[in-house]
RNA sequence: AGGCACGUAGCUCAGGGGGAGAGCGCUACCCUGACACGGUAGAAGUCCGCGGUUCAAAUCCGCGCGUGCCUACCA
């Protein structure tokens, strides 16, 4: 016995915690600016500071840290940069929460104090995250942590602004735009979260300003009427052609509109009469627009009516539209309410209803940067893989809107604009300029506001390498290799670091972009904390340990597909890691020292088999890695290593490790053992590191890191394995065979004590010696006293039948025999093959099949067909001697 | 309103034009010298429905039903 034998079972906290801290004490991780190692790249979709690990983070880290260890395995130069986001709404949110706690607010503390406030925040909880990454076992970087706010990362925003705005690609201007009042703040389109909801649909009758009758718009916001300044009837509509008046009066602010034509207008919906409203919504500002229409903003940036609403001026406006119904059934102008679904914007952070609003705010211009990141994917120099992903990735760069990017909050990065408080000359400039260029006065105003989150995130692969400096890290690493994220962020995030890439680096930003599934709850309900459906990911990994839950997540991630978790499978998988950890001891108590060498006279049928799987396997996890295929590399290795390596190998081999007649045999099958078990550990390590580290430090010979192991190579066939066709053909009709005996042993309810005596018969010599030659091991395995194997097979007088293959098997139940049971099994055998029988017969009296259907498929029904007819002939008159034998003895 | 996915064993899901798969659960028998977080065997499915293409459809196409998601300025 080795004095390397491990425990029973497997433990993951310590042995996390321990090797862990050992894989960043030995700076495994760090990539390598001077090396000539093929380079491989991955920059970390960064977390917001303020978050807490959840199911998305734990997937997409583990999807990263799975390519990133293969690759450093497969001998890479990996570099995995990591960050967080500073996340401007939501961490302001967070900070402002913090000091409502307090009672205070920020507006007491003013903006500077107040950033200085979030600026401790982030020193004291924005490593909570990058902790959490660390327990599912990152491997990044983190030398290289970069933070969206950081000085390098801040300068690349503001190179990025000013050049942007040089090129005319940056501009300001009024427009409509999404405001948040909670937040009191713009928010892009993409940050509004559309919902249906059952509102109203409000009939409101405007008099003719001549006094000849009046006409009835319809609208859902009533309040907004206030700010009306014309109404408007497509030119095409009969019912208003023959109208004389070429105005209303407005109700409740007795102001004369005008009445326009305007094709925009839909006859079909409601009266076809449409309330212009410039300043409250986006339709209304283009028909403004084109009729230079007056904008009347009558809902202020604090959801307060303006003076401007009149006698309504102060009040909240859901109070408002409650009061301007009311006044107008006063007036006798509510023509009727009627119940209308429609879908209404609310903010992404806060949840509040969103205004559409006019205002002032600096806006990209996203057309043409949006052509050029649609020409990349065009010409693949960015994959999007799964490819579906594409269509959507074309559809919304095709129907790009200017893309808003001023925030009025405080925390992110000032805009880089000054308005000089003599000539109103505009300046952006990287650094605060000294004086206004355009008239020498020193009194200039930087821009209060900030910009949108995702205008920093969008430059996160080159900005993290140090651009706008040119640097070693960025000639090795950009672009990267892929970008691994969840669709929900393709358009925030993925379109816009393509846009800014391709601009500014002139090359993509990435070569693949791999997009995975969402995680839900077991229902498929998206988890949220309001749901209450959440399952904490750091909860399962004490539970269960990393690995298994890395393992999980690694084997749910088949393309295109929404992931439910289930603890269920969880602890399934953390099965399979004890498994793992019992084979390793196993092989431990056999393996003597240092370094035993396979001597490939001796391997005997089982070592040469597993040798051939060994090889299938790598070759297979090598190409699913390759194509992103994280749940097939899985499962090939679950199946590798339980049901062929335990389930078979090992037990095959037991005889022969405790057999001491044999030293050559014993010592070449401990050597294969311990070469499969090493090998199977370099395939499994990207995907479960820590127990496969520990494994392997307790092997002998073993030095350093499994991280600094090679991948087993496809072509190394010298002292690796090498694909045995015919030791599989041969291993499978042995395996075939002993699991025919072991279901007659089952169904015959034959007690696993009790040593048979089976008979096998083989027509083909050659296959007949083959068996032969390895009938130990069906003796073995399959708990025989006896085994006989002949062309001509006596058949025992009382026995039990199966044929698998071309192997027919007669198992002896002298005196144990129940002819009933026996029958019935038959029976159920013969029906079975009976409909499978017919299908193959149907398909060859087929005369189309014959002559349409490829050769190949032909021959093999035929043989097929052949096969079937023997094995039921012989079950047959099987059937008939047991009936008539069970006769004989009543 | 458009668009996209999904519907396969009791549950969670793979697969994908030529004999229905896995894990969990279930049943029976086993504590055999790595592992009961284990072993051996077994039961279990109109592959959502209806049409079509094909020699052959769970697989491809169309329609329908159901579920989920994304995009959108119909007042």
């Amino acid at each position: 016995m080795n004095e390397n034998v491990i425990d029973k079972g497997y433990e993951p906290s310590d042995v996390e915690k321990r090797w862990y801290e050992f894989w960043e004490k030995e700076q495994l991780f760090a990539a390598e600016e001077a090396d000539n190692r093929p380079a491989y790249a991955i920059v970390i979709p960064p977390p917001n500071v303020t978050g807490v690990l959840h199911m998305g983070h734990a997937l997409n880290v583990t999807l990263q840290d799975i390519l990133c260890r293969y690759r450093k395995i497969s001998g890479d130069n990996v570099l995995w940069m990591p960050g967080t986001d500073h996340a401007g709404i939501a961490t302001q949110n967070v900070v402002e929460k913090k000091l409502a706690a307090e009672g205070r607010d920020r507006h007491q503390l003013g903006r500077e104090k107040f950033i200085e406030a979030v600026w401790e925040w982030r020193q004291k909880y924005g490593s909570a995250i990058i902790n959490q990454l660390k327990r599912l076992g990152a491997s990044c970087d983190w030398q290289r942590e970069r933070f969206t706010m950081d000085e390098g990362l801040s300068q690349a925003v503001r190179k990025v602004f000013v050049q942007l705005y040089q090129e005319g690609l940056i501009y300001r201007g009024s427009y409509i735009i999404n405001w948040c009042h909670r937040c009191h703040t713009a928010l892009a389109d993409l940050e509004v979260e559309h919902e249906e909801h059952d509102g109203n649909l409000y009939h409101i009758r405007y008099p003719f300003a001549d006094g000849t009758g009046g006409l009835v718009v319809a609208t859902t916001r009533p309040e907004t009427m206030l700010g009306d300044t014309a109404v408007a009837v497509n030119p095409e509509d009969e019912r208003y052609r023959q109208i004389k008046a070429d105005s209303v009066i407005l109700p409740l602010m007795e102001r004369k509109i005008p009445i326009i034509k305007d094709s925009y207008v839909d006859m079909s919906f409601g009266t076809g009469a449409l309330k212009v409203t410039p300043a409250h919504d986006p339709n209304d500002f283009e028909i403004g627009n084109r009729h230079s229409l007056e904008r009347i903003k009558v809902i202020g940036d604090d959801g307060i009516m303006t003076a401007e609403a009149g006698r309504f001026a102060g009040l909240d406006r859901f109070k408002c539209r409650e009061a301007v119904v009311e006044a107008l059934k006063a007036e006798g102008l509510l023509i009727k309410i009627n119940p209308h679904k429609h879908s209404v914007g609310h903010c992404y952070r806060c949840k509040t209803i969103v205004e559409p609003n006019l205002s002032r705010q600096w806006f990209v211009s996203a057309k043409p940067l949006a052509q050029k990141a649609i020409a990349a994917v065009e010409k693949g120099e960015t994959r999007i893989i799964p490819d579906i992903w594409t269509h959507t990735y074309f559809d919304w760069l095709t129907n790009i809107r200017d893309w808003c990017i001023s925030r009025q909050i405080w925390w992110g990065h000032q805009i880089p604009a000054w308005t000089c408080s003599a000539c109103d000359a505009v300046i952006v400039a990287m650094d605060t300029p000294e004086s206004c260029p355009t008239c020498g006065e020193t009194r200039l105003v930087q821009e209060t506001d900030v910009l949108d989150t995702w205008f920093s995130s969008a430059l996160w692969p080159f900005s993290t390498m140090g651009w706008p400096e040119d640097t070693p890290l960025l000639k090795k690493f950009y672009p990267t290799s892929v970008l691994v994220t969840g669709f929900d962020i393709l358009f925030f995030w993925v379109a816009r670091m393509m846009m800014m890439g391709i601009h500014f680096m002139k090359d993509v930003p990435f070569k693949d972009v791999y997009v995975h599934a969402l995680v839900r709850d077991e229902e498929g309900k998206k988890m949220s904390k309001s749901k209450g459906n959440v399952i904490d990911p750091l909860d399962i990994i004490d539970r269960y340990g990393t690995d298994a839950f890395r393992f999980t997540l690694a084997a749910f991630a088949a393309q295109g597909r929404d992931i439910k978790m289930s603890e269920k499978r969880v602890e399934g998988y953390r099965h399979f890691i004890n498994k793992l950890w019992n084979a390793a001891r196993f092989a431990l108590m056999h393996i003597q020292g240092e370094n035993s060498r396979i001597d490939h006279r001796h391997l005997s049928l089982p070592d040469r088999w597993i040798l051939s799987r060994l090889r299938r396997v790598t070759t297979s996890v090598a190409q699913a890695l390759n194509g992103y295929r994280f749940n097939d590399a899985a499962g090939d290795l679950y199946q590798f290593v339980w049901h062929e390596f335990c389930d078979w190998y090992l037990e095959a081999i037991k005889p022969t490790l405790y057999n001491e007649n044999d030293p050559k045999q014993k010592e070449t099958t401990i050597a294969v053992m311990e070469h499969v078990l090493h090998d199977t550990l370099i395939l499994l390590h990207p995907f479960i590191p820590f127990v496969t580290e520990e494994i392997w430090h307790k092997l002998p010979g073993t030095t350093g890191s499994l991280l600094k192991a090679a991948f087993p190579a496809p072509d190394d066939t010298a002292a690796r394995s090498t694909p045995d066709p015919e030791a599989e053909a041969i291993m499978t009709l042995l395996m075939n065979i002993i699991t025919g005996i072991r279901n007659i042993r089952g169904e015959m309810n034959i007690p696993p004590s009790l040593d048979l005596t089976a008979a096998v018969h083989l027509q083909d010599p050659a296959v007949l010696e083959a068996v032969r030659t390895h009938q130990g091991i069906i003796i073995n395995l399959a708990k025989l006293g006896s085994l006989s194997i002949d062309r001509t097979a006596q058949k025992p007088r009382a026995s039990a039948t199966a044929i698998v293959d071309r192997a027919t098997i007669f198992v002896s139940l002298e005196g144990i025999i129940d002819f009933a049971k026996e029958v019935q099994r038959l029976e159920k055998e013969i029906s079975k093959l009976n409909s499978e029988f017919n299908t193959v017969a149907k398909k060859l009296n087929n005369q189309d099949f014959l002559s349409k259907a490829p050769e190949e498929v032909v021959a093999k029904v035929r043989e097929k067909h052949k096969a079937f007819s023997d094995k039921q002939q012989k079950l047959l008159s099987h059937l008939e001697k047991v009936k008539s034998m069970g006769m004989d003895i009543r």
